[in-house]
RNA sequence: GCCCUGAUAGUAUAGUCCGGCCUAGUAUGUUCGGCUGUCACCCGAAAGAUCCCGGGUUCAAAUCCCGGUCAGGGCGCCA
């Protein structure tokens, strides 16, 4: 297009002929001396306009897309140190004024309407903090097990059937049949797994439930793992690990991010995690006076309760009871009442659960049988089972979730691009 | 689905309890004018609000009552 230069880099070549383009920030206007404060992907920096002809006849206003071909300066006046000082300003784009949402911060607007105008949000230096850091937990995500030997691997999105239970579907018409969209890439993921052995997805899911909650959303990406001939506790051990490099990445590499967020003192986690059982954590709250018995589920305020009991950054609840966690959950040998499911708890929620699976047939049978659940229906899925399936076990992180913890946020629409929500359809 | 709270210029808020003094205040943004070095520049002026929608009470409603919609929070549902 033409010969730009980033800001950042500017900054660093003082004295030479550069084009540099961006966002007018601000102007500050002083009759024969004119300041603009432009923005670009890498920074921002001040333009210091002395030669008013330089200046178009239109004045320039917030968020016009402006090309500046001139030189950095050291200065001893501009705070930051350096300056722009312009030869020639060119405008490439106009924005309309007033701008319909505060991406400056001087009125915060609320987020519905910074939802609503989200292309001009994310011009929003705190915004743009959240999606930088999220990226970057993406990016770790995938480095990490690319190189530990996990395979990425696409499962559909379109299904025809109800691939777990519990949650709602949001049917779709699919030709002449009818088709949902997923819930979970739960059977793709073992079916993958059962012949790459370690596999990793990153894939959209999602839930027609009607909550309205603000850790809940209708679509959500999560990043997922699963792994042949590995129990609960071996993909705990991998969960650990791929948290603990996410976290002392962001730590390192996004300071500037956290400084925005007011999130520098991110915690990374010491590894192991501590391990709570159901059963200890049910004693736990009983001990504090809770009203709970074994088989019981947390209420939220439970929930609340348990993690401050437990005080950890992170932990593992593991063996749940079967009732309560999904038919292809691996009983435990010495208790078949129990399950080898897990949720981990990071920051105060719930970011991720998972469990080792069943990979017997007739064992899947069974435990559909003890789900009240007719495992005919289920004969497609244990198919995949019946031609030598190893062991195998996974999880899956709420990719919005880990990222309102790294955040701060305390809404998860806040750490969704484009939130959808019982709602929210546009933008 | 339930409970609580809220909805006022582009944005964000005051006023609402206790109706009239609101011809709706303030900040910021916008437009115009002034000012050689500002840095959230400053100073001056102007424009900008059928006070969420519908109904009711009253001589009189932003303000009280009822219904709706939407938003925020709490719970449920959901893993």
């Amino acid at each position: 297009m033409f010969d730009r230069v980033y800001i950042e880099d500017a900054k660093k070549r003082t004295g030479e002929n550069l084009t540099i383009a961006g966002w007018v920030v601000r102007t500050r206007d002083l009759a024969k001396i004119k300041f603009i404060v432009l923005r670009d992907k890498t920074g921002e920096i001040q333009i210091t306009v002395k030669d008013l002809n330089l200046i178009p006849s239109d004045t320039l206003g917030r968020e016009d897309v402006i090309k500046v071909n001139g030189q950095a300066i050291q200065s001893k006046i501009a705070n930051a140190g350096v300056e722009f000082i312009p030869e020639k300003i060119e405008i490439l784009n106009k924005s309309k004024q007033p701008l319909p949402v505060d991406i400056t911060q001087q009125t915060q607007s609320e987020l519905e309407t910074r939802l609503n105008w989200r292309f001009l949000d994310f011009r929003n230096p705190q915004t743009r903090a959240i999606f930088t850091i999220q990226n970057r937990i993406l990016k770790c995500f995938r480095e990490y097990l690319t190189d530990n030997g996990y395979m990425e691997f696409q499962p559909p999105c379109i299904i025809s059937s109800a691939s777990e239970g519990g949650a709602e579907l949001f049917p779709l018409p699919y030709f002449e049949k009818k088709a949902y969209l997923a819930q979970s890439p739960q059977l793709y993921k073992q079916m993958s797994a059962i012949s790459f052995e370690k596999v990793f997805t990153v894939t959209p899911i999602w839930r027609a439930e009607k909550f309205n909650t603000p850790t809940h959303l209708n679509e959500i990406r999560q990043m997922d793992i699963e792994q042949a001939f590995a129990d609960d506790e071996t993909v705990m051990n991998v969960l650990e690990k791929v948290l603990v490099h996410i976290l002392t990445d962001i730590k390192t590499y996004c300071s500037e991010e956290l400084k925005i967020l007011k999130q520098e003192n991110l915690k990374v986690p010491k590894t192991p995690f501590r391990r709570v059982t159901y059963t200890e954590a049910i004693e736990i709250l009983q001990k504090a006076g809770e009203e709970i018995t074994w088989g019981d589920d947390f209420s939220k305020p439970q929930e609340k309760l348990l993690m401050e009991l437990v005080g950890e950054q992170a932990f593992f609840l593991k063996d749940w009871p079967g009732a309560q966690k999904a038919f292809y959950a691996m009983p435990r040998e010495d208790n078949p009442d129990i399950v080898k499911a897990f949720d981990c708890i990071y920051g105060g929620i719930e970011i991720c659960s998972g469990t080792q699976r069943i990979h017997i047939p007739e064992l899947l049978r069974e435990r559909l049988r003890y789900k009240g659940l007719n495992p005919d229906n289920f004969e497609s899925y244990i198919e995949a089972f019946a031609y030598g399936a190893p062991p195998h076990a996974g999880w899956s992180i709420g990719l919005e979730r880990i990222t309102m913890i790294v955040t701060g946020m305390t809404n998860i629409r806040e750490c969704a691009m484009f939130p959808r929500d019982r709602e929210r359809l546009n933008p």
